[in-house]
DNA sequence: TTGTATGCAAAAGGTTTGCAATGAT
DNA sequence: ATCATTGCAAACCTTTTGCATACAA
């Protein structure tokens, strides 16, 4: 959607009681920088040549880590491999039930929904994202 | 969220073309009888001690067909392991970001979205539902 | 200094593939 | 009869775990 501000994301974590070593911040700055929902490996493909001792496993747990704080989160990818993205500006998602593709999309007008109550389940929400599902251009044809 | 018709799951899947095994019929009902978004391989499991014949395999490619014909899909659970539904009333999801537990929940104000223009993207939207983010009961404390 | 975070290597799962046999239409 | 679907077994990938070491606070 648009990129996100690693200071911002750093100075969360920091707030979370989260300890900001150089593989958290490698991983907060790469996930930032892309909007395309990558998996832990594709992350990794991508920080490791500027920081070569970082393992997989790193990244693996770095990513837990931040889901749970509410840094980073998951999302809806239909596929075998979780998909990660940084907390930032609300927007939703188009999901592809053919290719599985996963777009961005912006829907000003469905920004400020009424939350449903939760009382009974009680539930504290803290954020929504409405998954869009459907037949995207190239699978149309 | 609501129990679906296995029936008509099945005449859903003939319109499509497919063609209706004991594995798929197998698969669809026990699909259709619950809403727990239930796992590959917990499916397998519940069919198995009925269906003897049936493979892993054939659980994970018959899931694979569903989603791309539209009879189930994939829903956003956070954590490695993909997780399906049937098809069925629009319903919406809790997730927890701390123990990953997915719930639905009924939110009829949220039922009928004034979708969003695809125009510039060309993406036919079919169904959407949204996803609420947040913390459950239990990881409160 | 203290406890969290990391790296390594290995194990554990989950998912996919090729191929021959089976079965729905 | 024809082509999609299945089962098997193996391969493949992703993710997790245990343990000793390193390092942020």
């Amino acid at each position: 959607m648009k990129r996100q501000d690693p200071a911002e994301l750093e100075s969360l974590c920091r707030r979370k009681g989260l300890r900001l070593t150089s593989q958290r911040k490698a991983i907060l700055t790469a996930l930032a920088g892309r909007s395309d929902h990558p998996t832990a490996d594709r992350l990794y493909d991508q920080i490791q040549p500027g920081l070569p001792e970082i393992s997989r496993t790193t990244v693996y747990r770095v990513l837990e880590k931040l889901v749970e704080a509410g840094v980073a989160r998951t999302v809806s990818h239909p596929g075998s491999v979780s998909r990660f993205e940084a907390i930032g500006p609300r927007h939703h998602h188009l999901a592809c039930r053919r290719c599985s593709s996963l777009t961005d999309i912006a829907a000003p007008g469905l920004n400020e929904l009424p939350l449903p109550s939760t009382r009974g389940l009680s539930f504290r929400i803290e954020d929504y994202s409405i998954l869009f599902m459907g037949i995207c251009t190239e699978c149309k044809e």
